[in-house]
DNA sequence: ATAGCAATTTAGCCTTGACTAACTTTAAAA
DNA sequence: TTTTAAAGTTAGTCAAGGCTAAATTGCTAT
């Protein structure tokens, strides 16, 4: 009872912003490895060249962040080569692609414009939790 | 007709994450206006000690990004003393605040529970479009 | 009036994620 | 087989947004 977190109305907001920073360092390996696999599946290889024409970046930018997401674990690649990935890019990606999914077709069932509802769902995904993704998920059906 | 955007299925998906880019370079801007209005409208005036600790950062953090704000034009500030939005800033505060409440009150409404829509709250305000919001905003009546 | 504490500022560092320019490698065309 | 264009890499730069440690200022209690 002696716990201020959820009585104070001066509450944690703190915490609120902690997880915020958390989910915005998480972002750009979302996307990525969600887009590699699309790539994978659509054209039969990632290459450097497709992200940084998607993304809509430099090629510099791209080859920094893969070195990062290697360097993480979430993909392999050698030099001049496509890129693979990992069992953990994998799960990640797959995990980020239905997320993905849910929250665009969520958009669009309430009555978003699609259009609209794809430039949402991008910054949208990363900030909704598993609880509020099973509510946008069971209004779905 | 000869026009790509639309129908190419290879659509610009680069357009998507660069509005997403933009969002995220208003992000911490927006949060911070809208807790000095907060902070003027609940303890009288926004002191630097106050922000660090409702945002869970260090007071350099905040001395930098107020720094930030008052070269967009979004504070004023005197050394020492408290900081106090400009015109700009107050707009801002105001949009940011209204759409932040609704936000919140819809998820709370499609059945979110509080708590947790107050953290998904905090980051998806800042990626949802005028048109999604207005979705939003029709749902709550 | 001043000592000491709290608040603020400054300096210096780091990572992420962007860029340009220049270089290297690969692969396709000639 | 050689040339050349596309793809990929490297080097160097920058701003945002974090941090710690140390210096400074302002306020309060003695
Ligand atoms: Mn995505
Ligand atoms: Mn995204
Ligand atoms: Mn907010
Ligand atoms: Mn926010």
């Amino acid at each position: 009872m002696g716990d201020d977190t959820s009585l104070n109305p001066r509450h944690n907001k703190a915490e609120v912003f902690a997880r915020l920073r958390d989910a915005h360092a998480r972002e750009v390996t979302e996307d990525y490895v969600e887009m590699i696999g699309d790539l994978i599946a659509e054209e039969g290889e990632a290459r450097s060249v497709a992200l940084a024409e998607r993304f809509g970046v430099t090629a510099a930018t791209v080859n920094n962040t893969i070195k990062r997401l290697e360097r993480d674990g979430y993909v392999t690649s050698r030099p001049y080569r496509s890129i693979f990935l990992t069992e953990k890019g994998e799960t990640l990606a797959k995990k980020c692609r239905e997320r993905h999914r849910i929250v665009y077709n969520f958009l669009v069932s309430i009555g978003v414009d699609p259009a609209v509802a794809e430039f949402d769902a991008e910054g949208i995904e990363h900030h909704v939790s598993e609880e509020t993704l099973r509510v946008f998920d069971s209004r779905l059906k």
